[in-house]
DNA sequence: TGGAGTTAGTTTATTGCTTGAACTATATGG
DNA sequence: CCATATAGTTCAAGCAATAAACTAACTCCA
C-alpha cells in the first residue's frame, strides 16, 4: 500500500538533502506538469517555465533527462497564427506503459495501459480462487500478464511496471495479503517479482477498494480531490482519498467501512465483531433479506449454484418486478450505509462519497435510502450532489493498480535512469 | 488548524526547488535532533554530524545559524574520561518561550512554556464565557496573556508565538471559530494578532481536542506516534495523531468522534443528528442518566447552579457511594464510546486510544466497559495495554496549543530570522 | 613532563544545481 | 526585407553540500 509519500523529491525523512533531491523535486514538478496537461495540447518547455517558475535554462535542461529516460517526447507543434518562434510540444512518450492486474473471488484479470491512462490491452479469466491455492493462482495470473507483456512489446509499448488488487488486507512492503476472508487467505506472501519480472518500476500490491479508489481519482472527470469511495463487493470495502492521496493510515489499512459499526445489536460478521455494516450491505447479506439463495460455499464446481453475477441478476429482476422484499433489503442497505458514511464524515471531514460495486448497480434504490440516511446523521455534511456513481466501473481496481505506477513515476521520474 | 504540512524544507507545491530549501530542509533535520535529545544530554556537532549523515562543516554552518538566530545556545561540556578534544553541547536556548491560551467555558487561562516544555507560568481565570461576546473574551484573555508575557520578559524569556485553543470547530487560516455550541459562538472571527501582538511566529488557533491530543503526543514518555484522543467536556471531541501529526482532514475538521453515531436508533443531538456519542457519554447527558440536576443553561450568575466540576464531583461521589444509576450511566457511556471507537479504528486504522476530561476522571469505571465493548466490535484491533488515561490532565489544550508553536519552529527555524 | 594518539570543529577546494543575462533560432507582420 | 516577438540554448555567477586537509583540545602513557 503506498505509504503516506512524502513530496516529490524530498528526502526521506531525517536524511540530509542535497542538491540531488532539488533535482529530483524540480524534475518531477516538470513530469507532473507534462503529465497532467490537458490530452490534446502539449505543452512547450517555456510554457512549463511560465507555470512552474523555474527559469527556461532549467526547464530545459529537466525535459532532455526526460527526453534521455524515455518517458517523454518532443512533437511538433504549429503555432497557428502565434507570433515568435513556435515552440516544441512535448508529451508523454507512448511507447510506454504499465500492468494493472486483478484477482478476485470468481475470475483473474490483467491490462495493460500507456502512462496516460488509455487501455491498451486487457484480459479476463473467469476462474473460481476459494479452490486454488495462492501459488497456482498467482501462476496463472503471472502466465496472463506475460502474454499481455508480450502482446505490448510486439506493438512497441514496454511495462515499466505494475500493481496488483487483491480483496484483502495487504502489506505492500512484504507483499503479504494478510488475510482475505473471501478467498481464504492468511498471511500469504506472494512473489510479486516473478509475476512480472524485471520491470523497472517492480510491482505493488493493493487493496482492491483502494486500487478502486485510485481509479475514480484518474479517471473521473474533474475527479474530487476528497473522497471516500464504496466498494461493494462480497465484502463492503473502502477507499480513502484525502489531498488527492489514497490515505492508508498509519499500518496501511484503513478505510475499512465494511466493519463500521452500524447496528450495536445486529448480527454477528465474519470478522469476529458485531453489527459491521458488511452484516447489513454485504452482497450475501442482501441477497439473504430478499430471498435469493445463497452460492454455495467452498469446493462448488465452476457451475454448481448460481454465480455472483447470477445473483445480481437475479436480484435486479427482482426489485424490477415490484418485489417488496428485495427492495426492502436494498433500502436497508442504503439506509446503514448511510450511517455508516455520516460516521466517517464525522471522523474524517469528508464531504464526497462514490459508490463501487453493488452500490453501483443497485444505485437507482440505494441513493434515496443513503441521502435519507446522511441527511438524518450527518445533516449538512454531504451535500446529494457530492454522492455519485462510480466512474470506472467494473475494471476500477485494475486501473487504479496500474495508474499508481503511473503516479510514482510522475512523482518520482528519475527512478528511471537510477 | 495545522494542514498537512509537507516535509521541513520542502518547497510548497508545485513550486520550484532550490539550494535554499536544501538549507532550510537540514536546519529543520539539525534543529530536530537538538530539540528531541534526551533531557540533560546535551548534543555536540560532531553527533548531529555522524546521526544525521551530514559532514561536520554542514553541521557547524547550519548550527552557526540557529546560534545566530537565538534559539540554540551553547554549554560546556566535561567529556568525563573521553578521549581527544571534548564536543560543545548544544541546548535549546531557554530565553525563548511560547504562550499557549486556551477559552473554555467557564474558564479563560494562559501559560508560558520554554521550548523544551517546561510551564514556566499559568494563570486561569474563572468567568463564565457563555455570557460574554467573543470581543470581551478575547480582550480578557490579551489581558491575561500580556500580563503573563510581562513577568517571563522580566525574567529574560522572550515569547516568540503563541496557541490558542477553543472548544469548537475552527478554520486556522482565518482565525475564525466557525461553531462552539459550548460557547454559543458561530462565525466569530477572532483577531489573533490583537491577542498576542508582535510575536515572530504569529499565533496558531485550535479545536481544544486537537490541541489536547497534542500535548499528550509530546508529554506523553514513549509517546505513540499514532492514537486517537478523546476529549471529553461538555460535548465529546477527538483528536488524531497520525504519523506523530495531527490529522486533521481534508478541511480541517477531522476527528469529530462525538458525532459518530453509536444508536441509529437515539436520541437528537445538538448538531441536527441522531444518536451521536455525545448523546450518551457528554456529560450532560451522564449526568442526566445519573439523575444529576443539570446545570442553569444561559444567563446564570456566577454562583447560580452547580459548576462543571461540582456536578463531576457529585457524580464521582455517587459512584463511590454505591449508586446503581450513576454508576450504570458511566458504564453505558463507555459501552458506546467502545462502539464509536471500534468504527473509528476501523476506518483510520489506529491501535491506540488516549482518554481525557471526564473520561479520564472516570476512568477506573470507564475502562472495563470499554474494553469490554471493543473486544465485541473490533476484536483484536486494541490491545487493553493501548487504552490509556491522559498524562497531562487539565492543562492539556494550553500546553497543546504552546507546544504547537514548539513543532512549527523546530520544522522551520529558518523563520525566525526572515 | 612531553609526545603519541584521539576526537572536535574549521578551512579550503570541488562539485552540482539553479539563476539571470546574453545569445541564437524561428516564426509573424508590414 | 526588416522589425518584433517568442522559444530555446549557452555561459558566468552564486550558493550549498562534500571531502579532505588542517587546527584545537584533551587523554594516555612512558
Amino acid at each position: 500500500m503506498a505509504s503516506s509519500a512524502p513530496a516529490a523529491g524530498t528526502p526521506e525523512h531525517g536524511m540530509p538533502g542535497n542538491m540531488g533531491d532539488v533535482r529530483r523535486g524540480n524534475l518531477a514538478l516538470v513530469m507532473g506538469r507534462i503529465a497532467h496537461s490537458k490530452a490534446g495540447t502539449h505543452l512547450t518547455r517555456a510554457q512549463i517555465a511560465a507555470a512552474t517558475g523555474l527559469t527556461k535554462a532549467s526547464v530545459s535542461s529537466l525535459v532532455l533527462d526526460l527526453l534521455d529516460a524515455g518517458i517523454v517526447r518532443e512533437v511538433g507543434l504549429n503555432p497557428q497564427g502565434e507570433r515568435g518562434r513556435p515552440g516544441v510540444g512535448l508529451e508523454l512518450d507512448p511507447a510506454n506503459g504499465v500492468m494493472g492486474m486483478e484477482v478476485n473471488v470468481d475470475y483473474i484479470s490483467a491490462g495493460v495501459t500507456d502512462l496516460a491512462g488509455n487501455l491498451l490491452l486487457q484480459e479476463t479469466v473467469e476462474q473460481d480462487n476459494r479452490t486454488a491455492s495462492p501459488v497456482a493462482v498467482t501462476a496463472a495470473l503471472a502466465g496472463l500478464a506475460a502474454g499481455l507483456r508480450a502482446s505490448a512489446e510486439a506493438q512497441g509499448v514496454r511495462v515499466l511496471g505494475g500493481g496488483l488488487a487483491v480483496p484483502g488486507l495487504v502489506d505492500d512492503k512484504t507483499g503479504t495479503v494478510i488475510t482475505a476472508p473471501n478467498l481464504g487467505w492468511n498471511n500469504e506472501t506472494l512473489d510479486l517479482h516473478a509475476l512480472l519480472p524485471d520491470v523497472r518500476l517492480g510491482t505493488t500490491l493493493f487493496n482492491e477498494a483502494n486500487a478502486a479508489a485510485l481509479a475514480e481519482l484518474r479517471y473521473r472527470p474533474a475527479g474530487r480531490a476528497d473522497f471516500l469511495f464504496v466498494s461493494g463487493e462480497v465484502g463492503v470495502g473502502g477507499g480513502l482519498v484525502i489531498g488527492s492521496e489514497l490515505f492508508t493510515g498509519p499500518h496501511g489499512h484503513a478505510g475499512e467501512l465494511g466493519h463500521v459499526v452500524v447496528e450495536p445489536d445486529g448480527a454477528a460478521c465474519s470478522c469476529g465483531g458485531r453489527g459491521c455494516l458488511e452484516t447489513v450491505a454485504g452482497q450475501d447479506a442482501i441477497f439473504a433479506a430478499a430471498g435469493i439463495s445463497p452460492r454455495r460455499q467452498a469446493n462448488r464446481q465452476a457451475s454448481a449454484g448460481p454465480s455472483r453475477s447470477e445473483s445480481l441478476d437475479q436480484l435486479l429482476s427482482l426489485i424490477t418486478g415490484g418485489d417488496a422484499d428485495a427492495l426492502a433489503a436494498v433500502v436497508r442497505a442504503g439506509h446503514f450505509l448511510g450511517v455508516a458514511v455520516a460516521s466517517s464524515v464525522r471522523l474524517l471531514n469528508i464531504s464526497s462519497v462514490v459508490l463501487g460495486g453493488h452500490f453501483a448497480l443497485l444505485g437507482e434504490w440505494i441513493m434515496p435510502a443513503l441521502t435519507e440516511s446522511l441527511a438524518t446523521y450527518a445533516p449538512g455534511k454531504v451535500l446529494p450532489g457530492n454522492i455519485s456513481l462510480s466512474a470506472v466501473g467494473q475494471a476500477g481496481a485494475l486501473l487504479g493498480a496500474a495508474g499508481s505506477v503511473v503516479t510514482s513515476l510522475v512523482e518520482a521520474p528519475h527512478r528511471l535512469y537510477s
